[in-house]
DNA sequence: GTGAAAGCGCTAACAT
DNA sequence: ATGTTAGCGCTTTCAC
C-alpha cells in the first residue's frame, strides 16, 4: 500500500538508468535486449503505470484529444462522439469532451480550457460556422491542430470534413418533385450554417430544373424541438399549406412529424416528409421516415485521419473533405394529392 | 508570436513572486489588494493561461473527471453524459469520456487509462454490476473516488446512484394487469444486472398480488437491437403469444415495436407495449409509448454531488441513492383482447 | 546503447 | 501577506 511506483523505481529495480527505462516504456529510442527484458520485468513486478500527467508536462504529446460538439444529447452528435472515441482509443488517445450548448461563447471557453490541458488536437463541430476563426487569427503560439466537422466554412484555414449537402438537398427535392409536389416547405433551425444553406441550395436547384423556381418556403425554428414544431405548424395551418416538408435535421424531422400528427394530417397522404440523418431506431417511427443519410462513420474516420496526419507533422494546406449523402426512400413520402381533392375526400 | 507565457512571466511583470501570482490564479491563499490587481493586469496583458498539465503534476487536483459508459450511442447514456458534463463544467472540471462497449475488459482498460491521467474522480455506468469490484480489492494506492451510476451493486463499497427499478417494474405491471393482461412477456438484454433483475422482480410482485404468479415470460436478447427483435418475435409467433410486452430498456422497446410491426400486429390492439426510459422524440413513435421514465437529471446531479462530496474529503461510508421512476401512460397500452376473439375478428 | 543531469510550469512548504 | 525554494515524474539533450 505504498506510493505509486515511479519510473525511477523501475530503473532502480531493473538496474538501468531512468532514461533507458523511459525508452522501453515509450519506444522513443532503441534499447538493448537485455535491458529491455529487465525493465519489462520490473514494470510487471512493481505494477508500474506511466504517469501521463508528468509525461504531458515534459514531453510534447499528451495523447489527449479534445472534442467539442454543440449538444451530445442530439443523437447525431452523440454518434459522432461515439465513433471518434473509438478511433481515439484504437490509436491510444483519450478523449476530452465538451458541449457548447450551441453557444459560441461557451464554445470558446471550452476550447480554451481544452487547450490549457495541452491536448494534442481538437475535433470540433462548431456552434457557428466561423466561431473558431478568431482563434486562428490570434497570433497564438502552440495552437493545436483543429479539424472542423459537419459545420464550419473552408475559408478559415482549418481542415474540414462535411457531407455534400447540396447533393443531398437536391436528391431529396427531386424525389419530392417526382411525386408531384409543388409546394414544399423546408424546415431548418436556421439558414445561417453552411451545411444548412447548401441543403437549401440543392433543393432550389432541383426546383429550378423543374421550372418551380421560388416555390420552396424556408421555415426556421431554432434548435428547440417545440419551437420548430410551432414554426412548421403555422405553415401547415395555412389554406395553401405545403404538400411536402423537407426537414433539414433529425430534430426538424421529429418536429415536422409531431406538427403533422397534431393537426391530424396523414403522412404521406396529406403531407410527405423527408428528413435528414438516419438512425437505426427510426424504423419505429410510423411511417418509416424517408431521409437523407449522412455518412457518420466516414465523418469520424476522415476527421480522425486528418487530425493524425497533422499530429505526425504534416504541414500541408488545409484539406476539405466532402462525403456523399444517400437518400433512403421509405414510407413517409408519396404522391401529392391536390388540396382540393383532399378537402372533398375529407367531407365524404 | 513568442512562447506561451508562464506564471513566472506574470509574476515578473506584476512585480510579485510566483507564489503570489499562483495564489491569485487559484485563490488558495489570500492576496493583498494591490498585488492582486497587478497580477490580474499582467495576466490580461500577457494573455496568460494556467497550464493544467503542470498544475496537475504538482498539485493534488487535476480538475479532471472521468466518465465511462457502456455505449454513448445509446440515447440514455448520452443523456447521462450530457447532464454530467454540465455539472462538471459548472464546477470547473473537464470530462474525460470513455466507452466500454459493454465489455468489462475494455472497461477495465479504459478505467486504468483514466486513472493514469490522475483524474480526480470517476463516474461509471459499469459494463457488469461487479466489473469494478476487483479495483477496490487491489491494495491500490491512490484509487480516486468512484461513483457507480445506473448499474452496479451496493456491496462493492462504491457510492451508487440508481432508480427504484423494483417500483418501476411494479407500476408497469400493475398498469398492464389493470387492462386485463394475463400473459406478459418481459423483454430484456439480460437478467444479470441488478437494475434489470429489480424491474423483473417488481413485475413479479404485481403479478403475484393479482394471483398471476409465474405468468410472466422473461425473454433475453442481448444488447443488439436486431437480436432483441428476433428474440421477442419468437414469442409473438407462438399460438399462446403474450398480449403485452414489458420492454425493460429503450432499445428493448424499439425492438418490441419493430417485431410487432413486422408481424402485422396492432399496438395496442393486438399487443400492448410498455417501455423503459423516456425521451422527447418518442412522441414521434406511433403509438406514443407508455413507459417508465427514469429521472435522468437527478441521476446526473446526484452522482455528481456524491463525487464532489468525496473530493472535498468526506470519508463517510459508501452512500447508495435510489431515485423514483414515473410511469407515463400513453398510447401503446390498452385493454387485452382475448386471443380467441382476436382470431374471430381477423376472419370477418 | 546507455547514463547523468537539466528542466517542463506549477504548487506547497517553509521562511520572512 | 509575500517571497524562496524544492521538487512533482517524466522526457530529453548531451555526453560517453
Amino acid at each position: 500500500m505504498g506510493k505509486r511506483p515511479t519510473i525511477r523505481d523501475v530503473a532502480l529495480r531493473a538496474g538501468v538508468s531512468v532514461a533507458t527505462a523511459s525508452n522501453v516504456v515509450n519506444g522513443n529510442r532503441p534499447v538493448g535486449e537485455a535491458s529491455r527484458r529487465n525493465v519489462v520485468a520490473a514494470i510487471e513486478a512493481l505494477g508500474y503505470r506511466l504517469d501521463r500527467a508528468a509525461s504531458a508536462l515534459r514531453g510534447q504529446s499528451t495523447r489527449l484529444v479534445g472534442m467539442v460538439v454543440p449538444d451530445i444529447n442530439n443523437v447525431f452528435f452523440a454518434g459522432l462522439v461515439d465513433r471518434v472515441e473509438r478511433e481515439a482509443e484504437r490509436d491510444g488517445y483519450d478523449l476530452l469532451i465538451a458541449s457548447s450548448s450551441e453557444d459560441p461563447a461557451v464554445e470558446r471557453r471550452r476550447v480554451e480550457a481544452l487547450i490549457a490541458r495541452r491536448i494534442d488536437g481538437l475535433v470540433v463541430v462548431p456552434a457557428r460556422d466561423d466561431s473558431l476563426r478568431s482563434l486562428k487569427g490570434d497570433d497564438r503560439p502552440r495552437l493545436p491542430p483543429i479539424v472542423l466537422l459537419d459545420r464550419g466554412t473552408e475559408s478559415a484555414g482549418f481542415d474540414t470534413v462535411r457531407a455534400d449537402c447540396e447533393a443531398g438537398g437536391y436528391a431529396a427535392a427531386r424525389h419530392l418533385i417526382g411525386f408531384g409536389h409543388r409546394d414544399i416547405a423546408v424546415l431548418a433551425h436556421s439558414e445561417h450554417y453552411q451545411n444548412i444553406a447548401q441543403r437549401i441550395a440543392g433543393c432550389r436547384r432541383a426546383l429550378c430544373e423543374a421550372g418551380l423556381e421560388g416555390r420552396e418556403r424556408v421555415v426556421c425554428g431554432g434548435h428547440n424541438l417545440e419551437s420548430l414544431r410551432g414554426a412548421i405548424e403555422i405553415e401547415l395551418h395555412r389554406a395553401d399549406r405545403p404538400t411536402a416538408i423537407f426537414a433539414l435535421t433529425n430534430i426538424c424531422a421529429l418536429a415536422a412529424i409531431k406538427a403533422a400528427r397534431g393537426l391530424g394530417l396523414e403522412i404521406p397522404g396529406d403531407v410527405s416528409i423527408v428528413g435528414f440523418d438516419d438512425f437505426d431506431w427510426m424504423f419505429a417511427l410510423r411511417p418509416y421516415l424517408t431521409t437523407v443519410a449522412q455518412p457518420v462513420d466516414d465523418f469520424a474516420s476522415s476527421s480522425w485521419g486528418l487530425l493524425m496526419r497533422r499530429l505526425s507533422g504534416d504541414a500541408a494546406d488545409a484539406e476539405n473533405i466532402e462525403l456523399p449523402c444517400a437518400l433512403k426512400v421509405r414510407e413517409s413520402t408519396g404522391p401529392a394529392r391536390s388540396r382540393l381533392k383532399a378537402v372533398v375526400e375529407a367531407h365524404l
